[in-house]
DNA sequence: ATGTGCATGTAAATGGTTACATGATTGT
DNA sequence: ACAATCATGTAACCATTTACATGCACAT
């Protein structure tokens, strides 16, 4: 009964999707809520990109829909997750983790700083400084409403990927700031 | 003389090829191995990507080229970094830092994480340790290399701006190995 | 009446990867 | 002979963003 589609691979949207489709069920608009806000800021995708990918998905056997009334001109479709789909995300897991390209705007930067004069370059790293402060203070405030929650602590709940998600991104911006310090620490060894 | 099209915004790719072109000439093929490997690993793009950007920034007038003698059926092409190039890598780098997307699959593992018993899991986090380390060790070498050759030190070399870069993604997989060790930590206490 | 949120989709354009294609030089 | 490195480019495809399009319900 499982289609020959079932075998085709996933794109990483498409695991993201089933990830949170693993959690609990949810219309194409919810998961593109939950993919650009809140505790589940983990993986970003558009709404356009998100049905695209869902109705791979279902092609694929992975996710089915059921039609429910919506406040529009068209109907809500209601996406749960199949065993198969469980199933692709559970094996995804114990393979072995992928490579990651990174780019990021602030290595560009960083890699460039050296044309500018040091007061110059200091007030870049400054401008870096205070908006990775600012995401750390929302990641932080993220994690201590999961503590209040309790559920955070417990592997096997959904709280816990959450609470894991959201500490990676914890541990990231205080290393940031951590390299905004040092660069701006040479800077001023060469000026004093 | 400067044509029209200088006023058009230059995209991130093209920003990377003008902040290595401030540094030194060089070819495509030299430019599409600074983008892939050494220390200079801070943004990475094919040879196909490459040729193609460059022949876009030599339109809007920010890069010029001479030809050269090659080994092969071409003509080689030096490109250099016009006036407008390097004045308009300095503009990009006074501006507000950009809001960067990143889609890091191990963020996405994280979210996914208590789908597994917990020794499942603590394997999981292994394998992601075991590559960050690596990744790691690789920067430090880089590092130390800076430190010997001394520019690394000095705002207004290049080898400040390298030595920034690598400093970035030292503090990254530290930041990463410590997100692996509070994870590993919570996994334990549910465990004992 | 005006805007915001719910709810879905399509189309066009840009960014990035993979594959195809060519051919000289140098080392094994 | 064979592979690796130098050196350039095109074409097809996949991923992502931006823009277009529709229309109901509810609050100001």
């Amino acid at each position: 009964m499982v289609a020959a589609e079932s075998t085709q691979q996933v794109s990483a949207l498409g695991r993201a999707l089933l990830s949170v489709l693993c959690r609990r069920e949810a219309t194409g608009y919810e998961l593109s809520r939950v993919m650009s806000t809140s505790t589940d800021y983990f993986w970003s995708a558009r709404h356009s990109q998100i049905y695209a990918e869902l109705a791979r998905l279902e092609a694929a056997g992975l996710v089915r829909h059921t039609d429910i009334a919506a406040a529009g001109p068209r109907q809500s479709k209601r996406y749960a997750v199949t065993g198969d789909g469980r199933r692709s995300v559970l094996q995804w897991l114990r393979s072995e983790p992928e490579a990651h390209v990174d780019r990021d705007p602030v290595i560009l930067r960083a890699h460039a700083l050296w044309l500018l004069p040091p007061d110059e370059a200091a007030q870049v790293l400054a401008g870096i400084e205070r908006a990775s402060r600012e995401r750390l203070a929302l990641y932080q405030s993220f994690e201590r409403a999961l503590d209040e929650e309790g559920q955070g602590r417990v592997p096997g709940h959904p709280d816990f990927g959450s609470w894991a998600t959201v500490r990676a991104g914890i541990e990231f911006h205080q290393g940031r700031l951590r390299w905004c310090r040092d660069v701006r620490r040479r800077l001023q060894q060469s000026e004093g």
